[in-house]
This record gives C-alpha cells, sequence and structure tokens, in this order.
DNA sequence: TTGGAAAGTCAACAAGGCTGACATAAAATA
DNA sequence: TATTTTATGTCAGCCTTGTTGACTTTCCAA
C-alpha cells in the first residue's frame, strides 16, 4: 500500500515500473475483462441446455479426477457441499453424471461422467480450449509461459498446491 | 477442435508445444483458480460491510471513469439496467455514490464517488493490488507482459477495445 | 455398544444475474 | 408544434448459485 502514487526506484539497474499503481490496475481490468472472455463461449452452450457456470466447473472436475469423492470435489470448486449438492443432483439426474457408493466406505459417492456427460464436458472444453488457443497462438510462447506464471503467483496457496498437482496428466 | 488428442507439429523449427490440450487445459485451470485469488480479498472486504462483488465493480469504474453516465457504465460492466440500478440504488442510498443530472443533456445521470465511496473504493483496490503487486513482483516484468497480452488476446473485440482505452490514465 | 465424526441430503434464504412492462423527462426530429 | 426517440428509473417475477441450519446414514474408535 505503501507505494500508492509513487514512481518504485529502480534498484540494481532493474526497472520497476510495472510495479506502478497504474500498471497493476490496468491488470486488474485485464482480469476482469479476460475472464468475462474466457467464461462466455461454454455459457452460451449452457444457456440452451438449461444449465449454468456450476455445472461446467463441476463436470470439467469430474472428468480430470474420475471417481471423485464429493468431499474431494468440494476442496476443489471451494463451495458449500449443499450448493455444489445441488448441481450435482442435476447432473444425476438428467444422467450426466454417476455417483457410485463408495466400497470401502459406503458413506462416499464417487463421481463419474456417464457417456453423455463426458459429450457435454467434451463440447464446453473445446469451445473453452479454442479462445485459449487462440489467444496463446497469437501471444506466442513466451507470453504463455508468463501468463501461466503470474496467474499462479496469484493463487492462494491451496489452490496453489491443487493446481500444481493437475500437471502431467493426459500427457 | 481439430488437434484434440494430437501434438502439433514443428513448423518452421518453432515448437507448437504449448497448444496442446494439456496445455490448453492447464491454462484453464490457472484461469480459475487465480480468479478466485484476484476476487478473494475484496470480497471479504465487501462481506464485512453487507456488499458484494457488484458493488466492487461499480465503484472500480465510477472511480476510473468520474462523471460517466449509467448507460456508459452499463457498456463496461456488461449487466441490465436492473441489474446495475439495484447496485447503484444501494451505493446511493449508503452514500458511496452520487449521482448528478446532467447539464447539457438532463435525462443523463452522471455518476461520481463521493468521499465515502473514494475510501471505500480505496481500501477495495488496495487489497486487490497488494496480491497484484506481490505476484508481479515474484513473475517479474517479462512474465508480467506476456500475462497482459494473453488476457487481451482472451477478451471479446468490444472489451478489448474499452481495455485498450483505459490506457495511460493517473500516470 | 455407543457416541462422535464424516458424508451426504433437505429446506430456506440472499445476492445478483435475467426478462418484460411501464413511467417520466428531455432531446431530437418530422 | 407534434411525435418519436433516448436515457433513466422502477416494479414484478424468474433463475442460478452462493449461504446456514438441521437432519440421516454410515463408519470408527473408545
Amino acid at each position: 500500500m505503501s507505494e500508492r502514487g509513487t514512481v518504485p526506484q529502480v534498484t540494481r539497474g532493474e526497472s520497476l515500473l510495472f510495479l506502478t499503481d497504474d500498471q497493476l490496475r490496468r491488470g486488474i481490468e485485464a482480469m476482469f475483462f479476460a475472464y468475462r472472455g474466457f467464461t462466455a463461449d461454454p455459457d452460451r452452450i449452457l444457456a440452451e441446455k438449461g444449465l449454468g457456470r456450476a455445472h461446467h466447473r463441476a463436470t470439467h472436475f469430474i472428468n480430470r479426477l474420475p471417481g471423485t469423492t464429493v468431499n474431494r470435489l468440494l476442496e476443489v470448486l471451494g463451495v458449500t457441499k449443499q450448493s455444489l449438492n445441488r448441481v450435482l443432483r442435476t447432473l444425476i439426474d438428467e444422467g450426466l453424471v454417476e455417483a457410485r457408493v463408495g466400497v470401502r466406505d459406503r458413506r462416499e459417492r464417487h463421481l463419474y461422467l456417464t457417456d453423455a456427460g463426458a459429450a457435454l464436458e467434451r463440447e464446453l472444453s473445446d469451445a473453452q480450449r479454442a479462445r485459449m488457443r487462440a489467444a496463446y497462438r497469437a501471444a506466442g510462447p513466451d507470453a504463455v509461459a508468463g501468463f501461466r506464471l503470474v496467474l499462479e503467483e496469484m493463487m492462494d496457496p491451496e489452490h496453489k498446491r491443487q493446481y500444481r498437482q493437475g500437471q502431467d496428466r493426459a500427457q
């Protein structure tokens, strides 16, 4: 907070002009507008099917973590179990997700996408990846590396852990 | 869509490995987790005051565009006037925003933050900038340039325009 | 075997999106 | 001047997706 309105000093020959309040504000607005673009395409598809963004998030991570328990999914998504339950209810009722009672622990429900669920997930992620791919291609590999690094540094520590655990799957 | 599950070919000596579906998925998850971090600190402050993220977005852009009309703000925020109206109503009733009747065109309302509104805006953006600054510092200037470039490429064209117009203010 | 913890469900509420219809005032135009 | 268009605000009602609280079922450890 101490740097507001000031121009950071040049130290050891490095310019710190990328840390001015104005540059930070630009970054904040970039996040705001980019996130809108990021969700726009899946949102359109979901709206047609009477589903919402929450269903997309759930199917994404069920696809990524097949057989996950509800609890595990709760940690990743960061919502209350009641909130997730409503979304799962819909997905199960519509035949997109299957909840299998745990074998070792019968309190647990292990979640899997059905064929229809996998098809939906693919449709949504295809749309999202298409935009991402276009942006990556336009920006180039070095920019992408920077993009990923800054995003990682913005995460809460526990999300950073989860994010890193998601590495090297389906290579 | 055509590249799913394939490894992009190396063309003209460039590696296109940063465009694999898996790399794109990583970017998607990075956006998801980072956006959570991005909004977490202001959300906590807002919750204490009985306000929501929508109030933050409104005060942010009223601060950035002092004297903006309601219509202009609607375009930037991308919500309906009914939705914005509810938010503005609260902000005006709580003495955080002032709506002045237009001089040239008396149908217009020009929006300004009051002193209390400016103080709230500063508290919120200080919190958000603090996280941003830490991420920027940790990632370094080159990463930040890449971050901003990729985000810009992810925006819808009209948001990209608005984003670019926001350059070079309060230098 | 029993009491607590864990997983999941049901009910109710709130924020903040949305649409539609309508009112008012002012500006622009025929 | 009469009419239409524009900018704004408001009411009503709906939906999604968060929340908390209370409850059931199941498991496990004392």
